[in-house]
Formats: C-alpha cells, sequence, structure tokens
DNA sequence: AGAAGGACCAGTGGTCCGTA
DNA sequence: AGAAGGACCAGTGGTCCGTA
C-alpha cells in the first residue's frame, strides 16, 4: 500500500532502462520533491536518456531462447553520443532486461553510453535504507517482529513497489564499496579517481575496497562489527564474508607477526 | 573442544535422569567452583536423587514399539519418599527418556517425585547464556560471525557439550516466564505462590505469566521490544510470537477505547 | 488431560553459475 | 573477459503433533 514513489522517481534516466514493467505498475506520477544533491547534480543528463521503456513484459516462457543470435559484445565502449540507443527496439527480440553494468566514475560523473555510475550504485544502498524503514514501520504497525538489517523482505518489498532494478546478489557484492563511502568518504573518492586514471574496471575496484576497511578495523582489534554497527547507514547491512575473513586473516597474521618479532622468536618464551 | 562441565556439574540430581549418555560421554569430572546461591539452596536435596544412570542409550531403532502395554498414569502425584524409581530398570525396558514434567514450584521449592521444579526452568534458560558466551567467544576466535540470540547454533551446541536435556520447542516455550522472572521477580514469585496455591497446573501458570508483561509493555508504548532489549539476561532471547500479538491487542484495544471514550464516539469527530 | 521434544516447514542468508 | 542476477541450498526460526 505504501508506495515509494519518491525513489523510483529518482531513478529515472539514471540507469538505462532500470524498469520498464514497473514504471507502468506505478504510474509515472508527477515529479514529487525530496530532491537530493545527488539527483540534482544529475538532472542535466535527464534529458538525452528519457526514452525506452516499452519493451514486452519479459515473458516468463522467454527462457527458451529459440534463435541464438550471437551477440558479440562491441557495443561495449561505445561513444557518448550513441544518442541513447533505441537498437532493442528496432529488432523487436524479447530480451532478457538487466542493468547496465557499472564503470569507477569519480564522485559526481554521470556514466556514459550503456553504464552505470558508482554515485548511482551508491544510492541503490540508500534507497535500500528506505525500504527498510518502510518495511520496519509496517511491522511495528502490525505488531510483527521489526527487521534490523536489510533482508529478503527488505528486497521481496522493493520489487513489490516496483524497485526491480534491485535485487540481493548485486547489492551484497558491494557491500563494502558502499561501506568505504561511508566511513571514510574522502578515501573512497580518491580510490575512485585512482582506479578511473588507471582505467581499471569496476571488479578492480571492488577489489580495493577491501584493504582501506581491514585498516580501520585493525585500529579496533580487527573487530570488523565494531567498525560496521556504531554507523547508522552501515549498521543495517550484514558484514560481507569476505570482509570479516580478511580481518581475520590480518588479525592472525599480525599476531604472528608479533610473537616472532624478534630473531629466534624471542616472545614466545 | 571447550566443554562446559560447570554447568552439566550443577544439574547433577535436579532432573531426574536428565542425561544418561551425555555424562558418560563427558566424564563425571570432578566438582569445579561456580556455585550459583540456587545450586547451594538445591544440594540438601542432592543425596536422595543420586541414581539411575544406566539405561542403554535410546536406540534409534526404538521408535517401533513392540507391545503396547498400556502405563497408566497412575505413578504420577506419588508421595514424595518414593525413594527415586529404579522402575525402568526393573522391567529392562527400552525407555525414550525425557525431563521430567516441570511442576509450579515457589522460589527455592525442589520439585518431589518425578517433577521438576521452576527454579530448574529458569536454570536452564542461565545455563543457555552460558552456551550461548561460550559459542560467541568460539565464534570471535575464528572471525566467524558472532550470534546475538540463543539460535539453533546455541542448541546444536549445548547438544554438543552433553547437555541434552536443553532442547528448543522447551526453552521457547517457556521465555516469557523467565522473561517476568528477570524483570520482576517478586511479581513472578508472587504468581507461583498463588498458582502453587491454588493447585494449578504448570499450563495455566505459564498462561498467567503473559498479562503482567503486557501491563510492562503498556508502559512503554506496548513495545515488548523495548523491554526485552535493554534486560542483559533476556536481551538474548527471541520475543515470543504470542506475547508479540497479546502487546500488539492491547495496544489496538487501547486505542480503541481512547477514541470511542465519549458517547456516540465524539472523538471520533 | 497435561506436557516434553523430534521433526517438519516456510522462508533466510549466502552466493554460484548459467546468462548476456 | 567482465558483470548482472535468477535460482539454488544448507541451515534458521518457529512450532505442530505424534509420543509417553
Amino acid at each position: 500500500d505504501v508506495t515509494n514513489d519518491l525513489d523510483a522517481l529518482s531513478q529515472e534516466g539514471l540507469s538505462k532502462e532500470p524498469m520498464q514493467q514497473e514504471k507502468e505498475a506505478m504510474g509515472s506520477g508527477g515529479g514529487g520533491g525530496g530532491t537530493s544533491a545527488w539527483e540534482v547534480g544529475m538532472a542535466a543528463e535527464r534529458k538525452k536518456q528519457q526514452r525506452q521503456r516499452r519493451k514486452k513484459r519479459a515473458a516468463s516462457t522467454m527462457k527458451s531462447s529459440t534463435t541464438t543470435t550471437t551477440t558479440t559484445g562491441d557495443e561495449e565502449e561505445m561513444e557518448e553520443e550513441e544518442e541513447a540507443g533505441d537498437d532493442d527496439e528496432e529488432k523487436g527480440r524479447v530480451e532478457r532486461q538487466r542493468e547496465h553494468p557499472f564503470i569507477v566514475t569519480e564522485p559526481g560523473e554521470v556514466a556514459r553510453g550503456k553504464k552505470n555510475g558508482i554515485d548511482y550504485l551508491f544510492h541503490l544502498y540508500e534507497q535500500c535504507r528506505d525500504f527498510l524503514i518502510h518495511v520496519q514501520n509496517i511491522a511495528r504497525e502490525r505488531g510483527e517482529k521489526c527487521p534490523t538489517k536489510v533482508t529478503n523482505q527488505v528486497f521481496r518489498y522493493a520489487k513489490k513497489v516496483g524497485a526491480s532494478y534491485i535485487n540481493k546478489p548485486k547489492m551484497r557484492h558491494y557491500v563494502h564499496c558502499y561501506a568505504l563511502h561511508c566511513l571514510n568518504e574522502e578515501a573512497s573518492s580518491a580510490l575512485r579517481r585512482a582506479f578511473k586514471e588507471k582505467g581499471e574496471n569496476v571488479g578492480a575496484w571492488r577489489q580495493a575496497c577491501y584493504q582501506p576497511l581491514v585498516a580501520m578495523a585493525a585500529g579496533q582489534g580487527w573487530d570488523i562489527d565494531s567498525i560496521f554497527n556504531p554507523h547508522p547507514r552501515l549498521s543495517i547491512w550484514y558484514v560481507p564474508t569476505k570482509l570479516r575473513q580478511l580481518c581475520h586473516a590480518n588479525r592472525n597474521n599480525a599476531y604472528a607477526a608479533a610473537t616472532s618479532a624478534s630473531p629466534g622468536g624471542y616472545h614466545r618464551l
């Protein structure tokens, strides 16, 4: 009942075709307030990206790919003025819709071509937080138990209110990147600029986000939970397994180093 | 590896045959310190209850009851000096072992006959807390995620270290009784005395434990979580569904009463 | 009838791997 | 090769109901 039009609207044009059926389901209601600084920054981009939204709703029978047209990945690094592809409609194919892949952008930068930027990625985390708050309010109203984290229930709610571009594997995949952004925006921004500069792909940037977090945890006895939990926007996210493991491994290494600091293992005695 | 002999030992003789195989598995190691006030109080009772512990380990094939000997429930309200029944061994049956049922006892009172008292019930909750703390320590040591509640993992751990008399359905069943004990020991004790006096069974006492808790929650806007969470011994237990529902129902009733307080529903206008 | 607890079940956290 | 996400799976919270 409580549909979150605001969040859905703020999406407009950011991901290239984020929600065909969802828009239809919600109606494309006129712009409500609450526009964030980031959304304002994005506004300039929007005009050139407001098309392609029809396309048959992904039929559930679609899975049987009749003619395997080997689509080579050449449309990837397209020039920015490709004028927003109606290429899908051209052939009338019923395509599997997915979000455009992320590229490493610096803060404030909008991804061009069929790509999404990192500001957009982080925005998804804030949308999830809003969805969680809605789910919590509904639960309290009904006297049901109230989730403290972004759970399956929250992802289901996101889908229900039309944010089909939000899904669990994606959000879990980049949690630690968002964590760095929350905890040390300076460091996060510097890392993004550096990786953009080097022309690194998203995977490389994502990997590089771990180390600064481990360093922060080291200052808390490698207790990553004590880093996540006190932070209001981060505490609602499960600590990623790999980050937890990295912290643990570093703690053990530090301990091993400390206990064999002097030649001959002096500290062992 | 970290076996919790202490807790297991403190059980000695309280439940009649709490752990036959478990004792064997753990060895009946000599008494370690850490004896609680309640355990001291119980010590006098122990001498008369230190037998019956052999009995074949409950065979897993046991389920097919060959000769259905209709055991009538006459041995129930036995006199207290029944001298601790070796009756099981007498017939050499391979019986399904379970804990003796609870009876309503007043604080400090030990159940006689094949019964367990309420102090013993509450002691089980404290054992679970100890098990949780062990599980948490192990998790931290391994750098794994650390439970904040008594989870399946904790019940599994309890079984592993020999506390087979602890199980999830039982602990969940009486959580709110333990909650009242934690939050208002005076009220809890008074209720126990009253229900023992009236000769009520455990089920009736258990039901009666809900209302005082709802009344406490009412003082917090019927938010039962705000009652459980700040309490160090209670916060590790999930709020029982029925208690949550009762609080919600009472909130709604109170609201309905408030909005139709004057004749003719004045407040509605 | 009253009660203990094995065992089941719907929905979870976690992430792999078939897909594009 | 790099990436998005449907869908699976082991183990969870919750408690019913066959058992004693």
